[in-house]
DNA sequence: GCGCAGGTATTGA
DNA sequence: TCAATACCTGCG
């Protein structure tokens, strides 16, 4: 089947969102497990031109018994993973009235937003990401969902889903831990902890944070119901959760379009773009994103990203910054 | 070997 | 409020 819409897959996978590890390549198609109904269903999504996405995907090996499959279901879980939601158009209509952002355009086109299956994901996926590398949190991510998550096999492969809250506010935190509960297990021995996972010291981040949740203390179906400001300042409660965390979260895992993400190359490519180099705070550059780009804020942070990576604005900003 | 990577928490002025 | 500093870990 096809779904139609401005997006470029592979673009918009790799981008490095904090949503969640872009998603496994299976001959030439992405594949992500969902679930519909609590059932698992994998999709393998793949592309054949800009303005077009090509969507097929399987049942569990276990359970072939197709005649349950809600196709309307699957088909907006698709729509909202990626956002087919929002006009692309708009965005450029938006950007093509700035000179600064206009080029950003034919270096990103198709580039979406790649929205979380699960927000609980997403949280822990983004306070993984704080001052780490887009590898090693991505790698960590898929750690902890073949040691915790629930294992489906597919004629594609075998997939893990994120574990729940429950499920992860229950892990060790560390090998420390863990070895003091197994006193007959050796140190180096001990890989049922979050820490072995490649977190390192976010490892009591992500555990606390699932225990705050998973109580309810902060509630993500509340999120949901909240404005910006309110979601912005619950969700900096979460231990590990600063400003740069909490506006990913609420962009990729609760559809807050008018999160502006502010980090340290945020920073330097809106000083350079809209203050003659001058270096900005970057409290005063996420301040200066939500004003200018309003709902657009979220896209704009995406696309000005990549666009500083890909037309080299990335590299010679580096340079400057680099004593 | 050493600095850096899409920050945050903590501390002290 | 704000600057300074430590922090896991893998990679170049």
């Amino acid at each position: 089947m096809e779904l139609n819409n401005l997006i470029n897959l592979k673009l918009t996978q790799e981008s490095g969102q904090t949503s969640q590890p872009p998603w496994q390549v299976v001959e030439n198609s992405y594949c992500g497990l969902i679930e519909i109904a609590n059932s698992p269903i994998l999709l393998k999504v793949s592309q054949n031109n800009i303005n077009s996405l090509k969507i097929d995907w399987e049942l569990p090996i276990s359970n072939q018994s197709s005649s349950s499959i809600d196709e309307i279901a699957i088909y907006e879980e698709i729509a909202n993973i990626f956002d087919f939601n929002f006009n692309l158009g708009e965005l450029y209509d938006f950007m093509g009235n700035d000179p600064q952002l206009e080029p950003a355009i034919d270096f990103c086109k198709g580039l979406r937003l790649f929205i979380a299956r699960d927000p609980f994901e997403c949280i822990i996926s983004s306070i993984c990401s704080a001052n780490n590398s887009i590898a090693r949190w991505t790698k960590s991510i898929a750690t902890i969902s073949s040691k915790w998550g629930k294992s489906y096999e597919f004629l594609s492969g075998t997939f893990n889903s994120f574990p729940s809250s429950a499920i992860l506010s229950e892990v060790y935190e560390d090998e420390l831990i863990e070895s003091g509960v197994n006193g007959d297990k050796g140190i180096e021995f001990c890989l049922n902890n979050l820490k072995s996972c490649g977190v390192g010291y976010r490892a009591s981040y992500m555990k606390k944070a699932s225990e705050i949740i998973n109580s309810e203390e902060i509630a993500i179906s509340d999120i949901f119901k909240m404005d910006y400001d309110e979601a912005f300042d619950t969700i900096m409660k979460l231990p590990g959760v600063g400003p740069k965390v909490a506006d990913c979260i609420l962009l990729y895992g609760f559809g807050f379009n008018q999160a502006f993400p502010s980090d340290v190359w945020i920073k330097r490519i809106v000083s350079h773009l809209y203050f003659n180099g001058k270096d900005i705070p970057v409290s005063k550059v996420r301040e200066f994103g939500m004003d200018k780009f309003g709902n657009y804020a979220g896209y704009v942070q995406l696309y000005l990203f990549h666009y500083a990576r890909k037309s080299g604005l990335m590299d010679k900003l580096r340079k400057k910054y680099l004593y």
